[in-house]
DNA sequence: AAAAACAACGCAAACGTTTGATTAATTTCG
DNA sequence: CGAAATTAATCAAACGTTTGCGTTGTTTTT
């Protein structure tokens, strides 16, 4: 029980033969006779030897393990993007360590430090809501950590990301509800400094001049994201001049918020609601949105996960050009791609 | 960009002096002088020292890592209450490494023995559906690396674990819809091999019998969680002689599907849900369980780690009694405990 | 038969940090 | 003023593993 775990010199010595043949024979190494091979990898399994991982981290320099930051783990998105992570790493046999910055930049700083100190191979970072600067992963460069953002990622081409063009996706759900015969789309959008916000926008005034419509800004509307907040925003579409048939949410949360505020006031089959998918059970509610954007967590973390692992394997290509990877999104209708 | 990161022995050739000076110097220890200390650190701030963590781990045997094995990452228990328990982590400096078993027997076992190799510290693990031999977890006593089960727990006392008790959350459930004026409560039962279908049925009859009513076994009927199987479950209780007014369900996949049913055949209004909370929105549906019991990830996660974090602390505390820690589970009616 | 090739292993250094035991220099006290 | 105590720093070993190089013998080649 309290006995020390068995070493390399130990096996060594009881076979009287160096410590170096030992790691040698274990490792199939050409320079050792097949039956002292034999002898060292039986007393090895008689004796429960167990290589032990701190000794050869340190002296390989290596550590075999990428670490994950991430706003919040009990997130749906986050916690299938990194079921993705762990599972991609487990095959080429990398370990998985993570830290949640609770959508706190000063948090964020912090744990991007401990990492280092961890000395992970890798570093897989999903910024929190208020990070506006990014030194703090400017130091990972010197020690030649690589460090591919994803879905939260920073404002510049000049890193390795993998995200969603929620963009092109919110073309595709403008596109849809014209196609449907709307022709007065709101939009509850998120806090106008998010970027994810700018897209969205972007996305609708492009599907909007695209067929030619006339963009009025009132139907855009931000929000705070809070039950309150999608209540005002809501309210704001009821007394519109120009009353939209449907409504482009956020995300799931204020899409639920706006349901269980319409079937309140007995409007709710006054509108189509489109939103944006997080919460997988949404479309088990009765009024649920007619069509969702569906992001891929589960991809992107894969990919992500796999372009880390590619720039730890080439460490020569990490500076040379950037891995920048959009996901397309996708709208999903009765579980139908469109 | 490439060169190496600064080490002890560089700062001490620096200063010209000791590296063991430089490392006492760094940690504050008495007999290094305050002159040669503040050189000391200036420099090594200067030169963007950052201690590497591969080396002390080796060095002083220990990780300052717990390793989590859970079935399902993605799952909403799983996901907070690893993240209570990274929380914790935290706040002891510790690391959080985890992997997932996939509820996969064969898997677990490497996975522990990964974890072993690993050297964490201690290990935190909710075992998976199909485990029932327990011997992968006894190498880790040889190594003196303790061990806490969550939620999914061993059938025997004698080791750390952390769970809800499902069987006193059962009859809290039972009395309630009893009290509300049912007499009779159907139940989907998870398979019967299943631990946690046993809680719950014994739960039911602990009930049954203390309300001194008759049980009728024909109530609970076992269900494989599908949706097919929550079916063919409801409709033996349409059809049954008794026809229950109220019904409990296994968790909220089952409820969800039930739910589902018997809206098409328009029923749902005869029949009152209880269900296991794990699904956070299920109160938004329409026709949702009027109670829910609610099992606390965050809080097993978090006494989980602490307890694991105690007996790494204290090591002679390990074998000699064992954490049976029990959180009760509170039904919720209108978010509000009961 | 001498030279070359090879097989099987040992030696020793190295990775970066910590720590118990020592030494050397300075101060304090009786 | 000499002995003891204090201060400030050094030395060297240790943690377990890997790896380049060197050293034996033995076998093959010409």
């Amino acid at each position: 029980m309290q006995s020390k775990p068995t070493t390399i010199k130990e096996i060594a010595r009881l076979l009287n033969i160096s410590p170096s043949s030992v790691s040698r024979g274990l490792h199939d190494h050409p320079s050792i006779g097949a039956v002292t091979r034999e002898k060292i990898k039986q007393l090895a399994k008689s004796l429960n030897y167990e290589p032990n991982n701190a000794a050869i981290l340190f002296q390989k320099g290596k550590t075999y393990t990428i670490g994950v930051i991430l706003p919040e783990l009990s997130e749906h998105f986050f916690s299938t993007a990194i079921s993705a992570i762990e599972d991609e790493a487990l095959k080429k046999n990398y370990t998985v360590i993570f830290a949640q910055s609770h959508d706190d930049y000063d948090q964020e700083v912090k744990l991007v430090d401990k990492m280092k100190n961890q000395r992970v191979d890798g570093l897989l970072v999903s910024i929190s809501k208020d990070t506006s600067k990014f030194d703090h992963f400017e130091k990972l460069n010197s020690f030649n950590i690589p460090v591919v953002f994803f879905d939260r990622i920073p404002p510049f081409k000049n890193v390795h990301y993998v995200a969603c063009s929620l963009e092109s996706a919110t073309v595709k759900a403008i596109n849809y509800l014209l196609k449907k015969g709307h022709r007065s789309i709101g939009m509850i959008n998120g806090p106008a400094t998010l970027f994810a916000s700018e897209e969205r926008k972007d996305g609708y005034m492009q599907a909007i001049t695209f067929n030619r419509l006339k963009f009025d800004p009132s139907l855009i509307v931000n929000c705070d994201l809070t039950e309150k907040g999608t209540i005002e925003a809501a309210n704001q579409f009821l007394n519109h001049k120009r009353k939209p048939t449907a409504i482009v949410t956020f995300n799931d949360y204020v899409a639920l918020f706006l349901i269980k505020h319409f079937k309140q006031l007995n409007v709710i089959n006054d509108f189509d609601v489109v939103s944006y998918a997080n919460l997988p059970i949404i479309s088990y509610l009765d009024h649920s949105p007619v069509a969702s954007v569906e992001q891929y967590p589960y991809l992107q973390g894969q990919k992500a996960a796999n372009i880390l692992l590619d720039l730890i394997s080439s460490p020569n290509l990490q500076n040379q050009a950037f891995y920048n990877t959009i996901v397309e999104s996708d709208l999903v209708v009765n579980d139908e791609k469109y």
